[in-house]
DNA sequence: GTTAGCACTCAACTCATTTGATTGCTAACG
DNA sequence: CGTTAGCAATCAAATGAGTTGAGTGCTAAC
């Protein structure tokens, strides 16, 4: 990115940043003499239309037809955006601490958060539950509530609760459950399903006696529950319906494939796994604040056209790590929704839970 | 409804069938000349003009504009469906087992029921979780995942768990927790919330002893837990982007409404809830069949416009009750949602649990 | 390197016209 | 008296010619 940095002299830059952030306002093409008025450079429409056609040439903004005016081209944007990051990052954040400190249960927050994220942004907002795999297990809970059967409750840090009934495999009372429940307490309470070694299962499975089936099937039980929840968060959304309010998104196919992606949880499901895959360093203009901006077709959103996704990875503690994002059309404004994000996302990295304060 | 009966003489009838049926099909107003065609009847677009205008005065159906063809009313709709009412409970329904009769997780059946709803009828569908305050207790456990904490679980029939962690009054241990799971089991278990009388609640604080403080405290969650249930029911729905289908719906502002009105859940339980309310034999001409109809403006659908809406209610066996539905355009094919809704009720009514085989 | 000037382009708008589906009415028919 | 053919009247929607206006590219002069 680096070596790219001289292929534009400052006045290129200068009409290029007037250019988009022209049209991120109106939506419509943007002209010559607009830029002429509004650039600050006291330059006359031709000069900027010399400039503008080198900048075509560039691939940077494009004509949609002979006689319109310019819009950004997906390089366009990434250049902006990419210029918005660095300048942000000089100014630091200085995170206004508008929201609940604590809050009890885990759902609720993130409730809060994709709900005030949506309306403050008025684009699509969407929150990912913590990862179940990095998430620390705070106590499990074997139980039988029939004969043959096992509960299984599971809590994890923030009281994020999960749980199965199993078919029994040995015969299994009500005291015994009591015990094996002190037994495998005492090897995984505190860890997280990555923590769990090899020397650690053999340890309980040695102590499991007579119970090794049921031992097996509730450890199972439990590996498959994290790592299911892994593929298959929790997701939370709020305002879909503001796809409606930008007309390049509302035209029929594309506004129901994105009702639809929001409504199956699936795709934004792969969406978050595949942001989260993508690490910080990565492609997305990241740098030091966390936010990453794929614009168009890249990476996540290659399936969502005319989108753009810009997120955040928050991690409330103990390992509790989640993504939060805002889905808009390529003529978002990224500015503000990246402020935002980065507000959410240090509001999130500091959130205690009032469970946690013994 | 029988004084209306005789309102429409034999070929009145047949017209405005064949009307209703037609704009079904198409969306368009429909003209003399196509039923003159296609009602079979034999007559002249003048005659058929003629009956058409009789229509009108009745109220039966309307022209959007002079020299455009003739549009149901509401009122229209609703004959044509009561009328689709009686016939189906002529030949009675030869409900057709296409569907998985035992599944575990309720969850797991009722997403599966509603996208197949959603996809069989190409409209929008929802189904309500069973309702919380009917269904059985099987099971309620109590645990100390920390100290001052205490972990409440409550398995309904149907193994659908819910849970809450909760700050305890007094000092508890695990062994005492122990002790008034026991407890609380032998006076809770097989119950439903309504079945809770306030002898079996004096019964439990009399048993409490030094753990009243505790004991109220968990009576009061699960008390508050299934009562919210009842407003707050699970709702799953599928096929929300059907809604683009239909050109009468996909003008923006209704879109979004309906959008929104899936996406947050909590209009669709309002709905719930009063189609819940509404007895069977109520107005939306449900005879013995239990699928009611919602036309337009009618009932819970007041707000929203222009559409109608199909329910059934369902029962799983243990008062486990709920709603499945159908949320369409006015313009919808009631002949067939009506069936397929049937059949899906039949589906549910019929099922059974594994875990409940023992 | 910058600018004024001008011919050219083309989507979008306007407005009159045409088209075609459909009605209501009337007079004739059986 | 119910039914029908015929016809003028209506009106939304499609068509199309003409206008507008934003914007460009090019050239010649500053």
């Amino acid at each position: 990115m680096e070596i790219m940095v001289n292929e534009l002299d400052e006045r290129k830059v200068v009409i290029l940043k007037a250019i988009i952030k022209n049209y991120l306002e109106t939506g419509e093409p943007v002209g010559s003499r607009t830029i002429s008025k509004l650039s600050g450079l006291n330059l006359s429409s031709a000069t900027i239309r010399n400039e503008m056609s080198d900048l075509v040439e560039m691939g940077y903004i494009v004509q949609p037809h002979t006689s319109a005016g310019r819009v950004p081209t997906d390089k366009g944007y990434r250049f902006y955006v990419d210029s918005i990051i660095q300048e942000n990052d000089r100014r630091m954040s200085e995170a206004t601490s508008l929201m609940v400190q604590r809050v009890d249960k885990l759902e609720m927050l993130l409730k809060q958060m994709v709900r005030f994220l949506a309306s403050d942004t008025n684009y699509a907002a969407l929150i990912s539950g913590p990862s179940t795999s990095t998430t620390k297990m705070k106590y499990l809970q074997l139980s039988v509530p029939a004969p043959g059967q096992i509960l299984m409750i599971l809590v994890l840090e923030g009281n994020v609760i999960k749980n199965e009934v199993l078919e029994a495999i040995e015969e299994i009372d009500y005291d015994t459950a009591m015990q094996v429940t002190v037994m495998l307490n005492n090897h995984l309470s505190g860890l997280s399903l990555r923590e769990i070694t090899p020397k650690i299962i053999t340890d309980i499975m040695v102590q499991a006696g007579k119970q090794q089936g049921n031992v097996k099937l509730v450890l199972d039980a439990v590996t498959e529950l994290l790592e299911h929840g892994e593929t298959n968060r929790d997701i939370f959304t709020s305002g879909a319906k503001n796809i409606f309010r930008y007309p390049e998104l509302s035209d029929v196919d594309k506004a129901a494939d994105l009702i639809s992606a929001f409504e199956e949880k699936d795709r934004l499901n792969e969406l978050v796994n595949e942001v989260t895959s993508l690490t910080v360093a990565d492609g997305a203009g990241a740098s030091g604040s966390g936010i990453q901006v794929y614009i168009g077709g890249e990476g996540p959103v290659k399936n969502l056209r005319d989108c753009s996704l810009i997120t955040a990875h928050y991690e409330l503690g103990d390992g509790m790590k989640g993504v939060i994002g805002v889905i808009g059309p390529k003529r978002m404004d990224y500015e503000k929704v990246m402020q935002t994000l980065q507000n959410m996302k240090d509001q999130l990295d500091n959130a205690r839970f009032t469970a946690d304060d013994n």
